[in-house]
DNA sequence: CCCTATAAATGGAACGTTCCAATAAATCAA
DNA sequence: TTGATTTATTGGAACGTTCCATTTATAGGG
């Protein structure tokens, strides 16, 4: 039972008694073709366990239907939720979008790319690795191959971006954790070569500045964004002589182990220190305490990325507009008032 | 800067001043070129702004060093861990894997088989959605295509799987809650229909039933392996007359959700209620309380399946032993001894 | 019954590679 | 010098589709 030849579209001609071409007009579903013929042809495809060869259609066809995603990190749940939400949108659009990882590796991501585009991808969506080089890309445009950006955008380029806005939610979480009275503020994790770490800082920044915090109050601690980052944020801040009473985390998963890290030194997050994190995963919710977050539509940016992609490929263009999702602070129970400031200015809301 | 027609290699070959077959054999790094001209060619390629037809090139190859991964739930880290074990070792041999994701859904995975198919992949690893029917996988056998199963296995089927030692992970678990004095049982969610649940709850019975612990004191729910699925269970659970002490659970999803409907109740996993997980996902390690897990060495399995899949492609054949990975209870904080037992048997342990 | 219009089916060139067989150029032995 | 051998290079057929231009069959109009 060793694999015999393949069985093509000439074989499925003579087992049907038909033309090649009248064969590859049934496998279009061309109207052309007569009921019955079609039937006749159809049944014979069965017979000779035929697959459609896609790449010798492509060689003629030279628009291929394979969409590629590019994501940096699939073990971060975030990302995996940003893919669904865009194969949602392919499925129906019957397309079937292949994954790829990098890893967080420019390396990587370029062996990627060029192994997606070596099969004639129709599009991309990206979430560029760190460290990202600016001419990373330029193959792609040079190709006409659509790309999107998804979550991150580069320094430069003018390929279109999907993104949360990441400056109105940094400056949301802030001004929530300034309201419940905390007066010395943290930023924790990320690290200044993201583009969107300077989003999330500056509307952090901001923040600060209009609603009164000293500059010298505010703490600025880069890290990974990672869990393990998140811990070694919090032992930094608070090795300080004045440590700050609240953080705005990069991510969830830093303010997962900003969380773990209190707890391993007998604070209650909440109560002794407020945490507010980023992207709002799924786990947040379940978190203990369940973790205050700027959500972000994980799955409807993925959605949104996806419609912007097929709607390129439609009209071959390779621009778009960009897309600044809407997000919101989505109080939950990791961040208290600050305890120091109890008997101060606003009094209320501590019920329980 | 619309798309012109993208080069072939008689653009290169034009531009360099040599044949096409020059050009071809240049790619594929012959010894027969002499370097100054394959010099000369690698720099037309540059300068026209080649990019490499693989659909072209596999009609006449006919093998595509594209490989499929066909996962069933990208959003459980548990696969996401897989992925990237699996892509460490593609990623030595020169070879970028697609990931594709079925949501559980054996229609999509239908389709999602077909797609890879017709891309002509050159292997398939791949875990099963739930509820795949017997005959889902026979188009690829007469078709030769090699594929692996990992983690899940079908029925039936004589494809190689490499999964972890479900049945004596499930044993282990068990044994250990009932030496710390536990002497009413369960086993939190999931559903017969999948071959590893029958594996688990296998090991889990026999422990029960070789240390003694009587028929009717074991309770079995079925559930979604989620952690909503889990919370579930726990509510089923404590309904009953005379609900169990502890419980082994599907996989660490579960147990995350049982552990918060415990929280929710006002009882403190471990402490009131033993809970063990599987799969032991990086999570586990960071909850809290910490989640006693069985280790299954995931990435290493992703690996070892990498590994079938890239050995069965060299010497063409189909089929491959089977492997079952090594597991081992990773003992943490979420199940210390009966409450009620304390006072009995084993009596150490508890010092904090 | 012939002509035209429509419907259904077909042959052949083209797509961008690979690879075999063949050629051309260079080297060597005699 | 000549033929044999080695080293570099090349033309052309083949791979499995699509699609255009044709052909053939069917129907309709006068």
């Amino acid at each position: 039972m060793a694999s015999r030849p393949k069985a093509t579209i000439l074989d499925i001609a003579r087992e049907a008694g038909v033309s090649k071409s009248t064969v590859s007009l049934v496998l279009q579903g061309s109207g052309l073709i007569r009921p019955e013929t079609a039937l006749k042809v159809r049944k014979a495809i069965e017979d000779v366990g035929y697959v459609y060869n896609r790449g010798a259609a492509n060689l003629r066809k030279a628009h291929s239907n394979v969409i590629g995603m590019v994501i940096n990190d699939l073990t971060n749940p975030f990302f995996a939720e940003l893919a669904v939400g865009m194969e949602r949108v392919f499925q129906s659009a019957g397309i079937v979008p292949f994954i790829a990882n990098t890893a967080e590796n420019p390396v990587r991501q370029e062996e990627v790319l060029k192994s997606l585009m070596e099969q004639g991808v129709a599009g991309l969506i990206v979430s560029p690795a760190r460290g990202t080089t600016p001419g990373a890309f330029r193959r792609l445009e040079t190709a006409g191959v659509p790309v999107v950006f998804a979550m991150r955008r580069l320094p430069d380029s003018r390929i279109p971006v999907i993104a949360p806005d990441n400056h109105r939610g940094a400056y949301l979480a802030a001004a929530h954790l300034i309201g419940k009275g905390h007066r010395r503020l943290a930023f924790f994790g990320g690290t200044a070569d993201l583009v969107v770490y300077q989003e999330r800082l500056g509307g952090f920044r901001e923040a600060c500045e209009t609603l009164g915090i000293a500059r010298r109050d505010v703490l600025v601690v880069e890290g990974e964004t990672s869990r393990r980052g998140g811990i070694a944020c919090l032992e930094t801040a608070l090795a300080m002589p004045e440590p700050p009473t609240a953080a705005l985390c990069f991510n969830d998963a830093v303010a997962f182990g900003v969380m773990l890290a209190l707890r391993k030194r007998g604070l209650e997050p909440g109560a002794d220190f407020a945490v507010v994190g980023f992207d709002d995963v799924v786990e947040a919710e379940h978190y203990m305490p369940a973790l205050t977050s700027v959500s972000v539509d994980t799955a409807g940016l993925g959605e949104r990325a996806a419609h912007v992609m097929l709607k390129m490929i439609q009209s071959r263009t390779t621009r778009a507009e960009d897309h600044i999702g809407a997000v919101n602070l989505v109080v939950r129970e990791s961040c208290g008032p600050d305890r120091r400031a109890r008997n101060t200015p606003a009094g209320m809301g501590d019920a329980a």
